[in-house]
DNA sequence: GCCGTTTTCGGCCCGACTGTTTTCAGTCG
């Protein structure tokens, strides 16, 4: 899977075109296929193979060719010419915050630097001011740039980020001067993990607002601040931008602050060819400046001939123009979920009884609940042995006699064995009412030997659920070598359903992956695979990876009725 | 470098904030 490889180079590329001040344009599009590249869901080289580079938009001939020489050689020629024209500590540079290529430049073609600790001593000697356009206060600037650059952190989890949006949201509701207030960019569209939080607020008064922004508890550093627009540090070292305008523009300002960017591009560049423009104050006529929608989201959309594009799938991926056909779907939402099919308890690693966690399943307005506690061979995670499991089926059975419109599904989270053979003995299995299986051991495995697990996993009749099918964790491992393309194919032949795990740390399947597998006709089941009772509340992170995934009621088994749900799932 | 039921050439999204300037360039989102 080179797809990220490239996706790097490619920002490369951008970045050193832009200190050789070369086409903006064609840095743009070096910057848009590298952004394609990351979020490509299907291997670059299969595609390659099949001669179908072209067909990526944002791919012409040029970059195919480019792909084409990367996946043969390893190298490409252009990017290591490139390498030596710029070297690479005014890339560097450029990713410290308040420093782009003309700074990096500058500075660069004066004292030759060859390290950020060098950089570091010249701001803080004063020696920089003497460069054209640079004072004291710059010189301020690229000190604080340096520390944030230093101890910046990955992108935040979206499970992290969100709890203290909501937080900063609840405090500034609390003024009279704000009128309507949301959450903004990529928190908004849910993505598994964002960079900063965007925050809108209607207002009369901007300055009470932002005043009050700038001074909460939780601010270390203010970054900018004027009328309608600033942003702030956290101490936690996380950056928020809040922006406040008038009521008459909010439609127009959420949707450009929600983006992503390159829907809001794409969305301009269809104005522009009507003859209107947006901006965040609304949708214009440029002839005579006319404005003819900015009050809802909706009324944007609609004025552009368009249905309503629900935030999370805002990211340029054929969104628009399915809005332009009135095809876009009624996406999943939480109220849909009427069961949680991945749900552990005491007697493997969850920190709860199952009495515990069949009410909290009843207090959330669920149906049912499949108890999916891990089986012997992982003994780390206090594995269930098949005596055990029996005990277990039997309690079941018994509780489920005392419950009116509740059924716990008796289950268990199966381990795929290094042979891909099963932890439990088919005439075990077929007394559960459900299986998930997944792999927990042997991650280095080589992408065959991994792939042939999991599909012999799905051969057998009585598996109808593959948990967290790549094994990722966000920021700690990495996916495993999988054919994703084969899992899916074999998930697709026998109806086996594919997990979308709603840990925040997993999101596996992600969105991307989801959405090829919808395409190719899997099923799915959305799981929060919980081991404490608060974390049911991750349902919603799972539902949010299947928005962003186009995936509608339809395609989830876990929000059809118990009865049906059982039959569906039959292989 | 990409792209095209107006186009294979000539376009390519748009504005706020900052710091430095006397009207704007650089950076960011």
């Amino acid at each position: 899977m080179k797809n990220i490889n490239l996706a790097e180079i490619f920002y490369n590329i951008a970045d050193i075109l832009e200190i050789k001040n070369d086409n903006f344009f064609k840095i743009r599009a070096y910057r848009k296929a590298a952004q394609t590249m990351e979020e490509l869901a299907e291997d670059i080289e299969d595609i390659a193979s099949r001669n179908e580079l072209q067909n990526i938009p944002g791919i012409g001939k040029d970059l195919s060719e480019k792909i084409n020489e990367y996946i043969s050689t390893d190298k490409i020629r252009h990017y290591e010419e490139l390498k030596k024209e710029v070297p690479e500590i005014l890339l560097k540079m450029m990713s410290i915050q308040g420093v782009g290529p003309k700074k990096a430049r500058l500075i660069y073609d004066r004292f030759k630097v060859r390290s950020i600790e060098e950089l570091e001593r010249l701001a803080k000697s004063h020696k920089l001011s003497g460069l054209p356009g640079f004072k004291e206060k710059s010189e301020q600037n690229i000190l604080r740039g340096i520390e944030l650059f230093k101890k910046r952190s990955e992108r935040m989890l979206l499970g992290a980020a969100l709890p203290i949006a909501t937080q900063i949201i609840s405090n500034l509701k609390k003024l009279r001067e704000v009128k309507s207030i949301s959450t903004a960019g990529s928190v908004r569209r849910m993505k598994e993990t964002i960079r900063d939080i965007d925050i809108l607020v209607t207002s009369d008064k901007p300055e009470t607002v932002t005043g009050a922004f700038v001074s909460m508890p939780q601010v270390k550093e203010v970054l900018a601040q004027g009328p309608t627009k600033s942003s702030i540090l956290t101490k936690n070292g996380l950056q928020v931008d809040l922006r406040v305008v008038d009521p008459d523009c909010y439609g127009a300002t959420l949707l450009y602050f929600t983006g992503s960017k390159a829907h809001n591009v794409a969305l301009r560049k269809l104005a522009k060819s009507k003859g209107w423009k947006i901006n965040e104050y609304g949708v214009f006529r440029t002839r005579d400046k006319k404005k003819l929608a900015g009050k809802t989201e909706k009324e944007m959309y609609e004025s552009l001939g368009l249905s309503y594009i629900p935030p999370e799938m805002g990211e340029d991926t054929g969104e628009i123009e399915s809005a332009r056909r009135h095809k876009i779907p009624r996406l999943l939402e939480l109220a849909d979920m009427r069961g949680d099919l991945h749900v552990h308890t005491d007697r493997s690693d969850g920190s709860h009884s199952l009495e515990d966690a069949v009410r909290a399943a009843i207090k959330k307005g669920y149906e049912y609940i499949a108890v999916t506690d891990h089986t012997r061979s992982l003994t780390v995670a206090g594995g269930q042995s098949i005596r055990e499991i029996k005990k277990q089926l039997a309690d079941i059975k018994r509780l489920n006699k005392k419950l009116k419109a509740f059924r716990i599904l008796a289950s268990a989270e199966v381990d795929i064995l290094s042979d891909g053979s099963l932890d439990l003995p088919d005439d075990l299995m077929r007394q559960l009412d459900i299986v998930v299986a997944a792999i927990h051991s042997g991650f280095k495995n080589k992408k065959d030997v991994m792939t042939e697990r999991v599909l012999r996993a799905m051969n057998n009749r009585y598996v109808h659920i593959i948990s967290h099918p790549t094994g990722r964790l966000l920021h700690a491992r990495d996916p495993y070598d999988i054919d994703l393309e084969k899992v899916v194919r074999a998930a697709r032949d026998t109806k086996t359903a594919l997990e979308i795990n709603a840990y925040p740390e997993r999101l596996d399947l992600n969105d991307a992956n989801a959405r090829f597998a919808k395409e190719n006709g899997v099923r799915f089941a959305i799981n929060t695979d919980m081991h404490t009772l608060d974390q049911f509340e991750n349902m919603r992170f799972g539902v949010a990876v299947a928005r962003r995934a186009w995936l509608t009621k339809e395609d989830v088994l876990n929000t059809l009725p118990v009865n049906k749900l059982l039959k569906t799932i039959q292989k």
